[in-house]
DNA sequence: GGCAGTAATTGACATAGGTCAATTTATGAA
DNA sequence: TTCATAAATTGACCTATGTCAATTACTGCC
C-alpha cells in the first residue's frame, strides 16, 4: 500500500503539521520511515486492550475512538479526521489501550512507529519538543471537554460540536456524535431539528 | 521558612512519592535544592494568567484550583491534598495558566522550580521518565474526570467523590464539592441528606 | 428492485436537577 | 458574646433530558 505519487503533497502535509523549527532533514527520514496505511470503513486499527505501536496522521478519512460502558453502550470518546493525529495511551508507560479505535470513513493514514518516534526524539531537540507540545495540547483538549460538560446543556454542547467540527456533522452518523456529545439518539435529534429552524 | 527539623519525613515522603527507580542521589538533590514553604487558608498560590515556575508537593493542606465561567460562577476544576503534587500547564509550553490556586486549608508544600527539574531530567533518565509518567497519569485523570460526567448522574458522582477523596468529604466547603461535581450547591445538599438516610 | 437490518425520527410520559427565595446555621472579627 | 456575613438547607415550582415504544427512512446485499 505504499505509493510514491503522492510524495509531494506528504511533504506538505508534514510541512504543515510540524513546527517549522523541526528539521527538514527529520521531516525527511519521518516520511522515509513511516508507512501508508489504508483502512475500509468500519474496520477496527486498534482494539481495547491492545498496545499501540504506532500513532498515526490521517490523510484521508475519519476515526473514531469508543469504549463500551457498564451498561454496553458504545460511548464515542473523540474523532479525528484529516492532517490530525491519533493515538492511544501507552506511548510512554507502554500499557494497554483503554478504547477502540475504528474508521468510520474509508482510511488512507501515515503510520508512525514508536520506535521511530524514539529515535527521532534523541536526533532532534526540536521534533522532542514537538512531542511534548502534542501531549501538552491533548491536556487542553481533555480540558476543555470537560469544560464543556460541567458548564453547558445539550444544545450548547452541540452548537459547540457544529462549530468545532464542521466536517464532521454530515460524514458522522448520529448516533456516535450523540454518545460523544452525552446524550441520547433522541435528544440529538430533537436538538437538531430546533436548531434548523431557528 | 526552610526548617530542618522535618528532613526526615520529607526523605520518607519522597521516597514513598518517587518510583523506586529513581536515584537516591536525586532525591537527596531534590531534597536539598527544593523550599519549604506555608501558606495561610485562603491564600492565592498562582493567579489564572501568571506563568508558574514551579511545582508543588504538598506536605500539609488542601489547595483547589478554579476558574470563573462566563457567567462569573466560581468553577473547582481540581483538589489535592497531603502527598499529592499540583501544577498548572506551562512547563514545558512557558504558557499562562488557566486556571487559580488556592489554599482552602493552612499549607506546607515543598516548592520545586522548574529548572531544578530540568536540571534532574538531564541528569537521571529514571526522574525524567517520572516527570513523563506524572503527564500521562494527568491524562488519565481527566479521561477518568470526563467519562464521570459522560455516563453517571450527579448521585453517581457524588459517591465516587466519596469513595475517590474520603479525606476532603468534610474539610472542603460545600460549594466547591458541587461546582467540582457540575451541580448546585442546593442539589448537592439534597445529595447529601438521601445518601446519609440510605 | 426488493428485503433485512440499522438508524433516525417522533410522541407520550417520567424525573433529575435547575431556579429562586426564605430560613437556618456557621464563621470570624470586634 | 455579639453581630455581620457567608454558607447551607429547604420548599415550591419549572424545564431539559431520559425512557420506551411506534413509525419512518436509510443502507447494503441477494
Amino acid at each position: 500500500m505504499t505509493g510514491n505519487k503522492h510524495t509531494a503533497q506528504i511533504t506538505d502535509l508534514l510541512q504543515t503539521v510540524f513546527d517549522k523549527a523541526v528539521s527538514l532533514n527529520t521531516l525527511m527520514k519521518i516520511q522515509e520511515l513511516s508507512t501508508i496505511q489504508s483502512f475500509q470503513k468500519g474496520e477496527i486499527i486498534l482494539y481495547e486492550g491492545d498496545r499501540a505501536t504506532a500513532i498515526f496522521l490521517i490523510l484521508r478519512g475519519i476515526v473514531r475512538g469508543y469504549y463500551i460502558d457498564e451498561q454496553g453502550n458504545d460511548i464515542t470518546k473523540c474523532f479525528s479526521c484529516e492532517k490530525e493525529f491519533f493515538a492511544t495511551e501507552g506511548f510512554r508507560t507502554g500499557g494497554e489501550s483503554t478504547f477502540t479505535i475504528e474508521c468510520i470513513r474509508d482510511c488512507v493514514c501515515l503510520k508512525l512507529s514508536y520506535s521511530i518516534i524514539r529515535e527521532l526524539i534523541q536526533e532532534d531537540a526540536a521534533f522532542s519538543q514537538q512531542v511534548g507540545l502534542l501531549f501538552e495540547r491533548e491536556v487542553g483538549r481533555l480540558e476543555a471537554r470537560q469544560k464543556l460538560f460541567s458548564l453547558y446543556d445539550a444544545t450548547d454542547r452541540y452548537r459547540f460540536f457544529c462549530r468545532e467540527y464542521p466536517a464532521l456533522i454530515k460524514r458522522v452518523p448520529l448516533k456516535h456524535i450523540a454518545s460523544f456529545l452525552g446524550v441520547r439518539p433522541s435528544t440529538l435529534s430533537r436538538l437538531r431539528k430546533k436548531e434548523i429552524v431557528s
